[in-house]
DNA sequence: AGCCACTATGAATCACCGA
DNA sequence: TTCGGTGATTCATAGTGGC
């Protein structure tokens, strides 16, 4: 059932005096703390976060062997981790991981959680019953989700993140410019498109998958350019393999994990060791309409396909540009869309972006627009 | 002899003896029924209906007019105890009509609910609480959503829909094949782009929109089509204009609406007068294979399709085997039906024989099931 | 090199009838 | 009620190997 046994504080918005927000030297800054998350979230102090990512275990409930139409079997997730007994069991544990991360998080911070139909309505339920309040859902749509092999149902293609404050009248933190930039200069929606985690990208030992969940990368990166500035302090009560971690080394934001076992603690720091945090001009995302950019190509940089602080050039080389993390273009003094700044570097009426820059790719120079192909076949549905 | 194993009938709606099946001709078939709509449930039998659409409201606890169980007003929503009382209010009622929905709903029927992330996963957590097993969580995209004007969160633009049967081991209906033909022909996905209700097919009365969250007739064409059989019935416990009945209608399924409010059932009923009923063969839908006559391997041997002593083979020749007079099959040591010599050749779980085995038939090598619909073909009438 | 064929796999609540 | 037999059922990527 859902429901509160406890009344919850006042949420709490940020009321000098009221609440003591605890310095950053004060915590286990880029540090995975092994052990149970709620143990583990009770050692740190009262509104020490700016914002939680959590993937808790879905509550699959799965029954017996799956096997494709091929006859090959299907790597179902049955680990000890997703087992409980009941409803009852999977609320509680739900209540007690919410309740914790509720209190290390600051007044004006956020939450995020993600799952599916088998655990999101009790989840989202239960923190609402906490006090926190929905900002937004958001659909992560998958561009190749696995079909359902028997044709009993839809195929799921999809997963859900619930977006939450504090309470009703909490401050937050959205980055709406770079949102907008993002997304080709429209506002954007509650549904984001995003391949599942595979490819290079996803971590294997010994030709096998080491976590059965890995989240991509471009839904973290979403997460946290939209609701996070540089320097925020981000927790993941179930760290993984450390997706939360790698992003945030990304983006220049610090990072404190949770997780049980060893096998993914190891993973993911190794992981995280070898990311690459993006430079200091290519973190700076936009801030106010008047140097909005008309830019469609963020989801390039989001995607993975061009990274934040890679260098385009025109065709005689000329001139060159710096890509930031939102998607925007940097050169010299001129800061704007791939189309505005090649204007102005030109002193032309107006420039195609795609066809004037060029992008060392794969040890060629390319047009973006080569890649922009690219992404548009990977992205399609 | 030529023998055709039984043709599947229309599958029971029910174990017999187990519960009683109100025949459709007690039902108000076609009416919508005035007042609450627990109440209103409340007057129709155990068991009959095939399917519940409800779009129940969820702005309880917001703004407005709040009134507690026993009529009293709450004040405006300042803290957290009204706040806390408020949902406990929507989870009352939810589950209130749940519960009589449950009742009335067939052992294999179905339930589907819309809503919003404002009350969405309050629904789903009590509907699970109440038994009801989730089938699939459905993402209604909207392609022309209205913007966040003031740039604080993202783009709100999908609502979500819960598809479930009654209980976990219940059985329920899915038009798989109609569903793959809709998408041509890929699987149909749990996100489903449909524009909002605009145009001709909103109901307008004196320039103004009759009813504030009239839904769109496509979602709930989709809906029937996937999950009713023509001639079921439906019932709308939120009928507002009538979208439900008009569908229904539309496709050949019967309908009972519950509506409070007289203007909008009056709307209702002269919209549904209007609607045309599509004629039967438009009604036709894709069948699956699970629905044609089942054939017996032996009947082609009987048949003179398939010679006694004919070598059948897989795909990449890995395996041969000989017909014999009775239908059975033998591969080395192995002796038995089409599916058992293929699922012990290749040490599977199971396998479809009629796909698995080829055979060479006027020049070309085929899958046995080509021979099965030239079969099925010669004994049609 | 490039193209094609073939294989592998992903948070999955994945049949149903008759004896 | 359990057990066994029949037979229905997959999409998008990534990777590998042959020609």
């Amino acid at each position: 059932m859902v429901q509160v046994l406890t009344k919850v504080r006042a949420p709490a918005r940020a009321e000098p005096g009221k609440a003591r927000i605890a310095p950053k030297t004060e915590l286990p800054l880029g540090q995975i703390l092994a052990g149970d998350c709620v143990e583990a979230m009770r050692s740190l102090p009262d509104n020490c976060v700016d914002l939680i990512f959590a993937d808790p275990p879905y509550n699959l409930q799965l029954g017996g062997d799956l096997n494709r139409p091929d006859g090959s079997h299907v790597d179902a997730v049955t680990d000890d981790w997703d087992r409980f007994d009941s409803f009852a069991t999977y609320d509680r544990f739900t209540r007690d991981w919410l309740t914790e991360a509720r209190r290390i998080l600051k007044p004006d911070g956020a939450l995020w959680v993600i799952g599916s139909y088998h655990n999101i309505f009790r989840v989202g339920a239960i923190l609402q019953d906490l006090g926190f309040w929905i900002l937004n859902d958001i659909v992560w749509r998958k561009s190749n989700p696995m079909p359902n092999f028997r044709g009993t149902r839809f195929t799921n293609a999809h997963e859900t993140l619930i977006w939450a404050s504090q309470g009703e009248k909490a401050k937050y933190h959205f980055n709406y410019r770079a949102m907008k930039t993002l997304n080709d200069e429209l506002q954007m929606r509650s549904d984001w498109v995003i391949p599942i985690c595979g490819g290079q990208e996803r971590l294997k030992k010994g030709g096998h998958k080491v976590h059965p969940t890995q989240k991509p990368e471009a839904l973290l990166y979403r997460v946290m350019l939209a609701t996070t500035e540089k320097g925020d302090v981000v927790l993941d009560p179930f760290f993984g393999t450390g997706t939360t971690g790698a992003v945030a080394k990304r983006l220049g934001r610090d990072w404190i994990g949770c997780e049980r076992e060893t096998g993914y603690r190891d993973a993911a720091l190794e992981r995280i060791e070898m990311a690459l945090p993006l430079d200091e001009s290519a973190l700076t995302t936009m801030q106010s309409r008047k140097d909005a950019p008309r830019v469609a190509f963020g989801a390039l940089v989001e995607a993975g396909l061009i990274a934040p602080g890679t260098q385009l050039f025109d065709k005689q080389r000329r001139w060159t540009a710096t890509v930031r993390a939102d998607g925007s273009l940097e050169s010299g003094k001129e800061i704007g869309s791939i189309h505005g700044v090649g204007k102005v570097l030109q002193g032309a009426p107006s420039c195609n972006g795609w066809t004037f820059w060029q992008i060392t790719h794969e040890g060629a120079d390319k047009p973006l627009d080569a890649l922009r192909q690219l992404y548009l076949l990977s992205v399609e549905d």
